[in-house]
DNA sequence: TATTGACAAATAATGTACAATAAAGGAATT
DNA sequence: AATTCCTTTATTGTACATTATTTGTCAATA
């Protein structure tokens, strides 16, 4: 295990760490600093966080619901291996379901909706990402606006949870020169159909938008191997 | 019935009433036994099940985790409501997902697949809708034969999901002759596309099919609902 | 000698009981 | 009528008991 040894750190995480048991599992899973398939014995977890074994078996189990962890009875919970695969399979899967959203936000788009795209594009490009956090933040922005207000909640969920999981691995990856300009030329694309009201000019523009985003955090997972 | 192994994962020796707690509880949400947005408190199940508060916390846990229940700090567990737009938009991605998966089988399929598929057919045109859960057993087969070899086992695992949420939403209520014969034909029609080599007919074949099966069991929902 | 099998000790998951804490409801006081 | 305080109710966290699994030892056998 990738943990640090160390009390003073332990110390310093059961405080100040904001976050919950759960999203400081999931997170340490997602990023891989536990290993893949690796055993998580909750009386370990728990002196680990600090509390007793009652929360680190909810968040096993939530995260079992989830399809991080995979569990078999009495012989408790295991990491499911966050890699290539796993990125290309969540990737192709976006690769359906976000054209076919973006399908339907040309459909709804309004000059406002334009606008405010626009808006976060120039703010986008503006920062030319500079700082990571922010370009995320705002990039999350620009899509969520289109597909916030679509009816099919279960599909906008799935999407939201597959951003995450992405944007978890990637985090702390540079983004390549190359990527940075599909990035922004996508977007540009993504806005010239919608105002054109071409919904599948934008679905392509989406789709290769997603597939090129999967690619490059493949890339990026290899070099890292290393 | 058993759908497939992740489900034997779930199945536990927990005394009396069959299923594990986590499936009782999931099968009372989705069957509509419990109503929707109503409260799930852990002691009252705890007590009805036999068993103490752990147990019945981690279930809900997990099934927060797949979106069955939702939790707020300090206030305990909701059954997430299972209407007729929860079944659009899984159908709704079912419709994205399945096809692509089928196109994929087309590329890979032996002759012994196809003749496995022909057998399967033959059985269920054979027993005809006489036995619900035979039916669904023997339709169960003939989907996993296509997909249980992808690549992608995430998309896999979905539909693994939403095909068992749609089956014990439908459990019970009776298929139409008119379903029953679209069934029949769909399936026909997806046999000869694969065995002419024709991934976009079949993944047309499959989508229409997808697309039937919701409309089928939204219908049956409108019904039972007076 | 090496291998197998039985069995006991250690390890860890699962279940039970209960304490602490937060939210909800209701009566008394202003 | 609004507010405070207290009681009730239910969730969340801690401690411990039980049960299943893993591991290691040691003797019996080929």
């Amino acid at each position: 295990m990738k943990f640090d040894t160390s009390d003073m750190q332990h110390a310093q995480q059961n405080d100040e760490a904001g976050g919950s048991i759960y999203e400081r599992l999931r997170d340490d899973i997602i990023s891989g600093r536990v290993k893949a398939n690796e055993r998580l014995k909750v009386a370990e977890l728990a002196s680990r966080m600090g509390t007793s074994t009652n929360p680190v078996r909810e968040a096993l189990q939530q995260l079992r619901g989830e399809g991080f962890v995979v569990m078999t009875p009495n012989r408790g919970a295991r990491v499911r291996p966050i890699d290539e695969d796993f990125v290309r399979d969540i990737c192709e899967i976006e690769v359906l379901i976000e054209p076919a959203l973006t399908r339907w936000f040309v459909g709804i788009a309004t000059r406002e909706d334009v606008e405010e795209l626009e808006r976060l594009q120039e703010e986008i490009e503006a920062m030319n990402f500079g700082d990571e956090l922010a370009h995320s933040n705002l990039d999350l922005q620009f899509h969520q606006l289109m597909y916030n207000r679509h009816y099919n909640r279960h599909a906008v969920e799935l999407w939201v949870r597959h951003r995450h999981i992405l944007w978890a691995i990637s985090r702390g990856f540079p983004t390549s020169l190359s990527r940075q300009a599909n990035v922004l030329g996508e977007h540009r694309e993504l806005i010239a159909c919608i105002k054109a009201q071409d919904p599948e000019g934008a679905a392509n523009a989406i789709a290769r938008h997603v597939e090129g985003s999967g690619r490059h955090i493949m890339e990026r997972m290899r070099l890292s191997k290393r």
